[in-house]
DNA sequence: GCGAAAATTTTTGGATCCAATATTCAATAT
DNA sequence: ATATTGAATATTGGATCCAAAAATTTTCGC
């Protein structure tokens, strides 16, 4: 029985709840590139010992998402020209293989599921609700593909593209609703069943995300 | 000045080091797969305290090498044949891109370097050193390419693949020959320059990998 | 003797305390 | 005035101690 409901009993240490306030305001821009992120300050402002801290900081930097110094600090590290074009290279590779092995699985239920969140994506108008619903379609359609690793892999990736999508918040408009439009496109070939034309649209978004953000940290870094 | 020679002076934190030999013992296959990994016993044996122990499962969590569960402690992940064919499917993707990268990027001194590296390999007759010698050759090859972040995510496939390929270590001293030989072959396309014929040999060598140690998992999980 | 409930033991997670190192700031010499 | 050196401060890393939860053993009832 457990826990009512389902899924996961009661999970989370501290410390993983801690990783993941700190990854929030990471992927959120909430510290700069050369400040350190004092483990008291952050232990005050939880409530909790700096104990939990030092060990999200040991799991955030097995990430990727904060580099520590002996006995100097963490950091965020500093965005890359090099980073975003390997993180956009990496996901041309994986994306593809992921979304191949999800045509293959998925399940109408699931299907329907993709549906309801595209429909509600183009609905929405704010920007936060429509970034989440965004990564839930990718999400949702990629665990059809049962592929754990390759998806904890992409994760990875995600999370570091975070950080320079975020400057990207302040794109046109028409940017979602191109956006929405791909996810309906793809949604279409997933549907049709045709995996060759769901990869190549895939692809396409991929892309065209890749030069948008390339374009941005262009004008800043 | 500093510390004589050069490079970087004294790194590593007591949680780096106990992460290193975890790290080598889990590769190793010293710890079975339902066995629990005692933070007290390690603390003893390496003479710290249970802190870093801590830190180092954590990092180790990250890394995909341990699962641990809230109040029960850490074990090794079990083997599994969906997780070796996802290891190989990815390397099938990330390593030409790498292998592309560094044959544009390549220079001399490091071709002698491999060179040198695949001589070491066909004379040596210790298994584990020529494991290492194996391990430097992708390694070195890969540095060439300057894709550091792809560099890190094909680390972590190769860390996990590492356990599987424990078990390989038994098999014939042909595999052991036909690797060099195979290795003698992408060094030649490298040095002619000609990416296709480095890659096709490449995914060979992959995937001829991969069937090996798939047949291996077979015999025995 | 066997099963269930309770107590003991073990082990992890977190908090507090101490040591090691880096940073900052003041004093001094040139 | 400025650079250099040394003391004071701040901050991280590690050790010891305590609490929470799981595993194990013991005890009690039948």
């Amino acid at each position: 029985m457990a826990t009512a409901a389902s899924g996961k009993l009661e999970r989370s240490t501290t410390a993983v709840e801690v990783a993941r306030v700190l990854k929030q305001r990471i992927l959120a821009g909430h510290y700069a590139e050369d400040q350190f992120i004092r483990q008291e300050l952050i232990a005050q402002e939880l409530g909790v010992s700096r104990i939990p801290v030092r060990e999200a900081l040991a799991q955030l930097e097995a990430e990727g998402l904060v580099v520590r110094e002996k006995y100097r600090g963490a950091v965020v590290p500093k965005l890359s020209v090099t980073e975003i074009e390997e993180i956009y290279a990496l996901r041309l590779m994986i994306e593809p293989y992921l979304l191949r092995a999800a045509i293959a699985n998925i399940q109408p239920d699931q299907i329907a599921h993709l549906s309801e969140i595209v429909r509600r994506s183009r609905e929405t108008g704010d920007m936060t609700l429509w970034a989440g619903l965004n990564v839930e379609f990718h999400r949702t359609l990629y665990e059809a593909a049962g592929k754990p690793l390759a998806m904890q892999v992409l994760d990875n990736l995600l999370s570091r593209a975070d950080r320079y999508l975020k400057m990207q918040r302040f794109l046109s408009a028409e940017t979602q609703e191109e956006s929405d439009a791909e996810h309906q496109r793809i949604l279409d070939c997933v549907i049709a069943g045709d995996a060759d034309a769901a990869v190549d649209a895939l692809c396409a978004h991929i892309r065209w995300n890749a030069t948008d953000v390339t374009r941005m940290i262009g004008f800043t870094a």
